[in-house]
DNA sequence: GCAAATAAGTGACCACGGTCAATTTATGGA
DNA sequence: TCCATAAATTGACCGTGGTCACTTATTTGC
């Protein structure tokens, strides 16, 4: 009955990881090449999908370990107290998510957990993000004819539109953090 | 220095462009394949490519012209006179965009333009969209503390982020036209 | 300790998007 | 009509993610 996890395992799923990091941070995300992380791994291929679903399970976990640490860093720091401080507190997030057009793309692939059963890394961080910043609405003095989680789902929202147009050519005249500020102001603080 | 285009070339490229659409049509967008499209227009592979860019070029034009489709469809009706009735017309646009997971997917990685020079059809339809909805907010009474333009963008965030969220297991509860009628009476009619 | 059972790892192979030097076909001028 | 030039087409080939029948290592029962 027992099935432990062989030490060879968690060895080799170890070296995996470690090689795979070690390549993103010296050629990025998108040039990542299966072939070169067993290679410099030393394993096989096969042992690769029999540790990872696929390449993008890797990934995953590459970009949500970071989105964590990231997320992390966020959380410890005092509540902003306007929307110029939210906007600056989740800056560093931000950076990061638009750090690479393929960056951005697999986020936004992997931001809602495909069952219920299973929620990847990336889906976890985006939750951690609308829980995150609705505590900080919830303590701050905005509308409140909605409430905070709402609120902060709308958050993320805007901030994916920002994100994704600055991607966008057409919309290149507007800095990033300028256009967010200007969505989350009309949307945290209407004044009808 | 004349460089008629060729009644040939013409030829070919509707010829993939139709054997394309009837696949799709046949088994969806995402069981596309290049070699199946080349097959059935009797050409060779390389062919494929002198016509388009990549497959995504292809796909963004089978899906723009969808995309162009709906929005006749949604100009050509009486303006909506509520949020009810923004979401129910915009509603089979948001049936089309997340009737394949793999069709959303190319939606929003070309909804921006990457060159000034080339807007893509699907970069195209967006602004459209845009336009649309904001000639809606014009004539309707909503709130009036920030403009029209900037109001039909956060509709279009709110439509993807109810689009997403509609693929993701955790939010599967509220379908999605109530969670996007939720979002946009916040955004357009907020009561604080 | 040893054999059977199970887990881990291997690498040849496939699918499919994309490339390019070579070939075929069309066009305009003499 | 024929040739030179340019445009269109070809298909063998490549890169890379992913599979699977088989081999090798580890654990378990006796």
């Amino acid at each position: 009955m027992s099935k432990p996890i062989q030490q060879r395992t968690l060895r080799t799923r170890a070296r995996l990881l470690e090689e795979a990091d070690a390549l993103v941070r010296e050629s990025g995300y998108e040039a990542l090449r299966v072939e070169d992380v067993v290679a410099r791994a030393g394993v096989a291929k096969g042992t690769f999908f029999a540790h990872f679903r696929d390449k993008d399970a890797l990934m995953e976990l590459l970009i949500g370990g970071e989105l964590d640490t990231l997320l992390e860093r966020a959380e410890s720091v005092p509540v902003p107290r306007d929307v110029a401080g939210i906007c600056a507190q989740l800056m560093p997030l931000h950076s990061f998510m638009t750090s690479e057009r393929y960056v951005f793309d697999v986020i936004l692939r992997y931001s809602g957990a495909a069952a219920v059963s299973e929620i990847g890394p990336i889906a976890k961080s985006f939750d951690r993000y609308v829980t995150l910043v609705a505590g900080w609405i919830s303590a701050g003095s905005y509308r409140r004819d909605v409430d905070a989680e709402l609120l902060a789902e709308g958050v993320q929202a805007f901030a994916v539109q920002s994100m994704a147009l600055q991607f966008c050519a057409l919309h290149a005249a507007q800095s990033f953090e300028a256009r967010l500020q200007t969505y989350l102001r009309a949307w945290l603080t209407p004044a009808v």
